[in-house]
RNA sequence: GCCCCGGUGGUGUAGCCCGGUCAAGCAUGUUAGCCUCUCGAGCUAGCGACGCGAGUUCAAAUCUCGCCCGGGGCACCA
């Protein structure tokens, strides 16, 4: 019998076609990376899997760190990735609810205000002893509620806390914030509340009222303690399948890494070809759909991992091969004269296979080709100018020289990429890793090799992405410029 | 420090729940070769791994215990 690793996504727990539903998450604070991508790529793939409903859920509740652009940012990079979701909301336009469950804790006596500063809560937390608050009325936690609603308090006055356990082993479960003021405008809604959730309770609610049967997300959360919230509310259970953070080699997601090389202009942008963001990865001419089929074959795991590039890199290669062009870009030319060259007009095609059109090259004796491969030749190897017909080298070194040498293919010649006259020039940027080993600034992460592309590349829109025989493929990004995509 | 969760070749993963068919599969990588007017794609073959130690058992990658290492949480971030 045949062994097979498996095949696809996993089956999930507890999940009936046609009554699942799922949700993206994203916090709209940053710029989508490979790293949501890849999250989101698996919901997705579960939502088509299960015939479920998909949310797609700004997790917009600290308006100090949201921005609008973010939310841009993740609306293009999902349509891009063609993941459709059913429903779109922020979390902010459910405040009204949020406070509801805030009010029933509260009622409850599971809740309570506190107006202790941030140092007392952490120092007493740490010790695992309440402060006087706790033992407060649920009339007297109401009256600060409703002055909590009504912007009677400044910023840092108090905090609504979850009533869990001083004494647990589980710090998380040590009577954690539920809310706390910020008197900051929020994008969407304004100055209209200054009393915002935290991530915990928005996020028991918000899933109770999406309906969300499945999460699948990374595992840095606090389980044990939206457990408890969720129980405190009444809320049904849900299932919660949790996998690492999508790492890539030399390529970290994190902000604090990323800034300061935008702002000290070290990057081109949000955007470089280097970084781990879904802009970054469409420029550099990794596709949608190599995304997605990364994603199926490396699945979601635990363990933490670290991606290598070339994997991702080899999946791109392989869908982007039937898709792409071929056109000569000679690196870092030299000139070569052929005597006896007939005067051609030589026919090529896009593509040895499929039918990719074909464009027409006049030739007559003056070519350049890589200095690289003439530098390997020795006076008298016949080579292949590709496509068009061999020639004999008859001078070698700093004005290479050679003959034409018939048309019919040389078994096991030498094929080389050229252009004519005719070309135009042309930097291909290299991308590498953003980061080496120490997590230091990799200075060699970005390198340009200069060239000449032929005539029929000016055809070509930024974002074509061809395939430079004997290079790489490569996207076209501005005029002139192309990036390697592998 | 405390609480979770992990540790299969260079990298990523399958297998572990239900011990034998696993002297460990697949992908990527790499080497050699085939095919091809590409250093792409395709094909063939080789290379390369069960963190360490003990225990249970006829039998352990799979179960138990200890240790080591890594990640996350212990935020008025998500």
């Amino acid at each position: 019998m045949e062994k097979k690793g498996r095949v696809g996504l996993p089956d999930l727990p507890n999940a009936v076609k046609g009554e699942t539903a799922f949700r993206l998450p994203p916090e709209p604070s940053g710029y989508m990376t490979v790293g949501h991508a890849m999250a989101f790529t698996i919901n997705y793939l579960y939502k088509e899997q299960y015939d479920g409903e998909l949310w797609l859920r700004f997790e917009d509740t600290n308006p100090r760190k949201v921005l609008p652009q973010y939310y841009d940012s993740f609306r293009r990079g999902i349509g891009w990735l063609s993941i459709r979701y059913d429903h779109e909301k922020n979390v902010s336009d459910d405040m009204e609810v949020i406070y509801e469950a805030g009010r029933e804790l509260l009622e409850q006596g599971r809740a309570y205000a506190c107006s202790c500063d941030e140092a007392k809560v952490k120092e007493l937390r740490f010790e695992g002893t309440p402060c006087e608050h706790r033992g407060g009325s649920v009339e007297a936690n109401l009256r600060v509620w409703d002055e909590l609603l009504a912007k009677k308090h400044k910023d840092g006055a108090y905090v609504v806390r979850f009533k869990g356990d001083m004494k647990s082993r589980n710090y998380s479960l040590r009577d954690t914030n539920l809310f706390r003021i910020i008197s900051h405008p929020h994008p969407l809604t304004g100055e209209r509340y200054s009393l915002w959730p935290t991530y915990d309770l928005a996020n028991a609610v918000e899933d109770e009222i999406c309906g969300i049967t499945h999460v699948l997300r990374s595992s840095e959360f606090r389980n044990e303690l939206q457990a408890q919230l969720r129980e405190a509310l009444r809320f049904r259970r849900i299932e919660v399948i949790q996998f690492s953070r999508f790492n890539f080699k030399g390529t970290p997601v994190s902000k604090r890494l990323l800034r300061p090389l935008v702002e000290k202009k070290v990057v081109s942008g949000w955007d470089d070809p280097r970084m781990p963001t879904i802009d970054g990865l469409r420029r550099r001419g990794i596709i949608p759909q190599a995304i997605r089929e990364f994603t199926l074959q490396v699945g979601y795991t635990k363990t933490e991992h670290e991606y290598d590039w070339s994997i991702l890199l080899s999946v791109n290669r392989k869908l982007l091969d039937p898709l792409s062009k071929r056109m000569f870009f000679v690196p870092e030319p030299a000139r070569l004269e052929v005597e006896g060259a007939p005067i051609k007009k030589a026919t090529l095609a896009f593509h040895p296979q499929k039918d990719l059109g074909s464009r027409t090259i006049d030739t007559e004796g003056e070519f350049f080709v890589p200095s690289a491969d003439l530098g390997t030749m020795k006076k008298g190897t016949v080579f292949r100018l590709m496509d068009l017909y061999n020639v004999r080298l008859t001078a070698e070194g700093s004005s290479p020289r050679g003959e034409y040498a018939g048309d019919g293919l040389v078994p096991d010649s030498k094929k080389v990429q050229w252009v004519t006259r005719a070309h135009s020039e042309a930097v291909v940027t290299v991308p590498g890793e953003l980061f080496s080993e120490g997590g230091v600034y990799n200075k060699e992460s970005l390198k340009e090799v200069a060239g000449y592309v032929e005539e029929a590349a000016s055809g070509l829109s930024p974002g074509d992405i061809v395939q430079f025989p004997r290079f790489g493929f490569c996207r076209l990004d501005a005029p002139a410029r192309f990036i390697l995509a592998g």
